[in-house]
Order: structure tokens, then sequence, then C-alpha cells
DNA sequence: TATGAATGAGTCTTCATTCAT
DNA sequence: AATGAATGAAGACTCATTCAT
């Protein structure tokens, strides 16, 4: 049966590669199971057959999609300069990650929901969420650390500031709910870290 | 066309409730892409034919259900007794909250995942979820009125606590990182509820 | 369109000659229809392209081979040595020749059984092996005229005995039927063979 | 994956029959591999969901086919009626069943190719071929006991006599050779039929 | 000559939905 | 009201053949 083949030359490499983008970008746009094979074909201007020749199936494009694309798109954290972090400005820089994570969430809505729910169907693609998630925290935790922070519960406490992050983002971007005043959430949300973080440089000096 | 019908016989009736239920079952463990409507038919042990007098499509019955199980589930906050909250109690209670809520998601993982994954998607779902979430956000700040607690951003507040809840319940039930150490995330997320709320009740004296 | 090229250059005539070696067993062995060009290519290390430069397309190459290789594989009794034969060692040389024929046969089953269903459906083949079939008569009726056997029907004789032959050699490499014993029937034929020839020779003397 | 069902409904039988009958058909003039599933479904009126819901594919026809109609085509000799055969009938009766079997070969040329080709390739088609030969050889063997031929090699020399029989209808319906005849050919297997049953009935007295 | 990437028509197979009974 | 056989459009996937390099 049809063997999966790593293309060599300079112009298939960039025509795998435009499968990947456009069929990403189809799949987030219309939804993985409103989509075919064919349709992916057309969308990117090439032929089903070759569809076959560079990916094993359509979950297969969808996966490389998103290894591809989940950094710069889903998760802004981990451009988190190397700033110094300190117990008084921990505050301020709390609420510039936050405000660019919302503004750099360039995807559409539709696509957002799209990633989600594959990564609660898809072991691949919840993988891939969880490594970035994983790599994420290691290095707030090591940033912190390098700034003086304690190391109770760190972890688990920087595990629970990026949850609150995410969620904001999400929620920012689409839920919506009404009588929630999306502003006082963002502030209230700063104060939390900034809280779940105090017992970890208080007693510093 | 066939329009649906609404069964007006206690049999037929009980019918249409069979299907819910089994329907339900069916596509929480099998996945919502996986099971065809003849499955379903075959599994509730009724005739095809009678799927589509009392549904629009598999859609229409993985909504029923939805609609009419995720109370139990997904949300068991909402079964908070109407008991005294104290500066005193509140970290008791809510850590029991949390620990009942961990303990009642009876749900197997599988149907987690497909309840999780379609909220995502459709939108008659998460407009469920939203309102079921709007219901006990409302709720809590209600009980917390009730037992003094002051109303400065208690919306926002109640909503990022719930969010934390659920936060924890869905990890509990999946995610699982290794380098996590569970019952600290527990308690973490406990002492953050209780700040959270400490400006709305410490001024209380 | 492309036309069939015969390669002129000592190199190209190799290859060409390499395709029919290789791409033959590779049919045999796995399958004339679950075998594709690209699969022969591979197997022959050679492109794609080049497979249409030298042949029509897969049966052309399938009928080169079996042109080429019939011979030596399928009927052994083309190469019977023009030994003497008479009334007395006629039985001696038949049974032989028959065990000759059983042994030589160094075929797989497969490719036996792929032989075999070809030349049921594709008029070349077929042609192939009647005329491999028409000279190995000849051969053994001027053979047998040589050896002063008399003309009464012996085309028709040494047609009946080149059938046994083959029969038996075809039932030796598959069929086994349980309740035959094999070395009974083998001198049952040898038996019948001498029969066939007897009223050719009796009245020699 | 697509149970496949059995009809209930007379109506149905008649259709999953049908299916089988001018799939048969069709399969046996087009060839096998000419044909698809969807080239049956058009041919037998009927559309190509209900073949997979009868059957597992293509070859799962053709194998029912070949059950259904391969005694009334390849094998006539199944209907020997049981005749008193004497050492004084017998090349009477063997003529005489040789000559109907021959008439009765209703199958075209090509039907008869593709079954041949198709018992050589799939072991299913094989073995019921092999099924019914065995089958005639017990009868044959039977018949001819009671008729007081010892039984010295019978399975053997029958099932000889039974491979001589068929080559020859094979032989006078497609092959024929320019430079065999045929009606010496018929007289020639039946002298040599009598001469293989004779040691076994000569001492009789 | 030779390559092997690319094509797209064609095949298999499923399943939401209808309809005769 | 209920049945379940039947439909056929649509999706997944293959492969003989071409063509730019």
């Amino acid at each position: 049966m049809g063997e999966v083949r790593e293309p060599i030359k300079r112009n298939s490499i960039a025509k795998k590669n435009k499968i990947i983008a456009d069929g990403f970008e189809l799949i987030c746009n219309q939804g993985y199971h409103n989509v075919s094979c064919v349709d992916i074909a057309k969308y990117c201007g090439v032929s089903t057959g070759i569809i076959y020749q560079y990916f094993k199936d359509k979950r297969d494009i969808f996966i490389e999609g998103v290894k591809l694309y989940s950094d710069n798109i889903m998760f802004p954290l981990l451009k988190i300069e190397n700033k110094k972090i300190t117990k008084d400005n921990i505050e301020f820089i709390m609420k510039d990650i936050i405000l660019k994570s919302i503004k750099q969430n360039t995807m559409t809505k539709k696509a957002h929901q799209e990633l989600m729910s594959m990564s609660c169907l898809d072991k691949k693609v919840l993988k891939i969420f969880s490594d970035k998630e994983l790599e994420i925290t290691e290095k707030l935790v090591n940033i912190l650390k390098h700034n003086g922070f304690r190391e109770i519960n760190l972890n688990e406490k920087v595990h629970l500031i990026i949850n609150l992050i995410d969620d904001l983002c999400h929620e920012t971007v689409y839920h919506k709910h009404q009588n929630i005043n999306y502003d006082v959430l963002i502030d209230e949300t700063v104060k939390l870290i900034v809280n779940i973080l105090k017992e970890n440089y208080e007693n510093d000096r």
C-alpha cells in the first residue's frame, strides 16, 4: 500500500509545505470534519495523488500544521524575554504579557475552536500542546528561579498561572460573557498571579 | 420530507427518551464521528426509521443528551448546598467542593473528551455549557452575597473561581502532567480561591 | 504520445533485459494484479519513466518474460534427448521424463499459478504456450517416427501423452488431493502412456 | 466497519440472488479484473450500497457465483446415472459421457477462461473445484465398485479418467489445435479409459 | 537517455436519509 | 407508529501514465 514519500527536490519540498500551510488553513477555517482530502488538494492547487504521496491521510496534514503553527499562535508566552523580574515589577510584567498574548492571538475564532476540539480528541495533537505547555512552564520556572524566587511548589504555581493566562486569552477572544467586565477580569487575574507568587519572594530580603 | 414528530403516547415518549439515553451514551463512548445513525438505532434496539421521526439528525440526539445529562456530569458545583459561608470555613468548604467535583466526575475519559470537543465546535452545545456556567456563577454570587461578602468585582471573581475549579477537574481527567503534584495543585488552588475572595470579606467586621 | 523505443546501445539493451528479468520475477512472485509499474521500476532499480520507453505497459513486460523464460520452466519435455526409443525401454524413458519434469519445475507455486492464470486470460500468453506445446508435440512425434513407431493417430496420441504429463506436473505443484497416492498416479500414467503407444509399435517385428 | 447482512425478506433474498446471478455473469463475460462493483451494481439494476450489505467485496460475489453455477457448468460428469456398467458396455458409456459433457458445456469461452484463471489464483475457488472433483471421483469409484470392478488403484485411475475427460472437454471447446483431429482424440481417449480400467475387470469371471 | 514528481480518472466503501410495507 | 431494506452522493485512496528537467 501507499508508502509516504519525503520530497527531495527544493520544488517538491515547497509543495509539501504549501499543502501543510494551505491545508491547515482550510481545515481550521472550514472544520476538520467538513473538509475532504480532495477539497484540500483543490484548495492547494495540487492533485489528490500528491497528497497521498506526502501524507498518510488528512489527519497527518493537520498534525503537521499543528506542529508548525501552534507556536506562533497558541502560546505567545513562549516569547517571554529574559527580563529582570522583581517583586516590584512583577505586576507590570504580567499584565504586559497578558495584553500581548491577547493581542497576538491572530487565529480566527473558528480555527481556534477546531484546534481546541481536535486537541480533545486526538492524542497526537494533545501531546503537541502538552509538550508546548511543559516547555513554557519550565522556561518560566527557570526565569523565576534565576530572579531569586523560592522553589516552594513553584512548578504547580507556574502551571496555575499559565492556565489562568490561557483561560483569559480564550475568553477575551471568544466567549464574551455579557455580565463579565473583561478589564476587571484582567486586573483580577494579574492580582491573582502576583498573589500566587507572593510567598515565593516576600521573605526574600 | 420527514417532519420531526413529538411523541404523544406514553410508550413513544419512553422510546424517545431511550434513544436519547442510549444514543448519548454510545456517542460519548465511541465518539461522535465514529458512530452512525444506524449504529445508534441498533444500540437502542429500535429501527433506523424511527430515529428520523423523533430527531432531525444525529446531532439532534446528541444535543438532547447534552441537555439532559450535562448537569449531573459536568457541573457538580450546581449542587452546592446553601451552607453558611464565613471567612473561617471558606477554605474548608472550597476544598470540599473541589474534591467532590473531582470525585463526581463519573464520565469516562472518552466521554469527557467528546463533550469537550463538541463544545468547541457546536454552537448549541457551547450555549448549553455557557448557560450552565452562568447559572452557577449567579448562584454562587448570591450565596456569597447572602453570607455578607461585598460585591466588588464579585461576578468576575466568581467567574475566575469557576474557571479554576473547571481546569482542575479537566486536568485530573486527562492531562496528568508528570512533573505536577496534583495534591499540591489542589491546595494551591484552594489558597488562591480564598485569596480571591479575601478583600470581599476581610473588612467585614 | 510515448512511442515504445527499441534500445540500441549495449547498455540500454542490458537495462531492458534487466527490466524483463526482474519485472517478470516480481510479477510471478507477487501476482500480476498485485504489482504496479512503479513497484516494478523500484524493484528493477530504474525510473518509472524508462519503463514506458521500452514497454507499452505492464502486460508487455510480462509477455516478454513469458517468451523468455517459459521454456526452461514450463516445458522440460522440450529437452528430451534423442535417445533410442524401443518398446523395451519406452516405459523407463517415460518415467524418467516425468520424474525429471516434476523435479525441474523450479518455479514457486505462486509463480506457476500466475502463469497458469494469465495463460487463461491473455491471448498472447496462451499463444506462446500453445506454440510451445505444438513444438514439443512435433518433436516427440518425429522422435517416435525415427524410432520406427507407426503413424496411426500419432499426433493425437502424443498430444494425449503431453496432456497427461502436464496434468501430472501441475498436480504435484498444487492440487495434492489427499486420497490420491501420487506414486501410484505416476506409475499408472506411465502405464497409460505405454499403452497409448502400444499399437504403434507392437506389430513392429 | 460494514457488517455483511443476510437478507430475510423474500424480496431481498431474490435481490441477493439476482446480484449473484447477474454479477457472476458480468464478471465471467467481462473479466474479473475489468469489472468494478459499481459496474456490477449498474448491471444488476441495484445501488452500490446494497452490494456491500450482502457481500464483503467483488470476490465474494464471484465465489458465490462459482458455488452456485459450477455444478451445471463445469462437471457434467456429476450427473452420471446409475447405469449398469460392464466390460462390454463401458466403452459405449464412456463415449456417451464424453459427448454429453462436451455438449453440455454451455459457458462462453470467455467465462470459462475467467473461471480457470481464477481457480489458479484464488484458494477458495480452487477449493470449490477440488471438492467437486473429489465428489465425482468418489461417485464414479463407487459406481464401478458396485458393478464389480476391482479396487486396485481405483482412486488414482478414476482420477486420471476425470482428468482426461476434463482436458478433452476444454480442448474441444476452446483450444482447437489445428493439427489435431478431435474425433480421433475422442476415440483415443475412450480407448484409453477402457484400457485404464481393463485390469480392474478382466479377471472378473 | 533517464529521472521521479505529478496527475486525475477510477475504484472501493460508507452512511445519512428515504420509503414501501 | 414502526420497520429495515435500499439508495446514491460523497469520501478515501490507488496507479497507469505523462512530462518537466
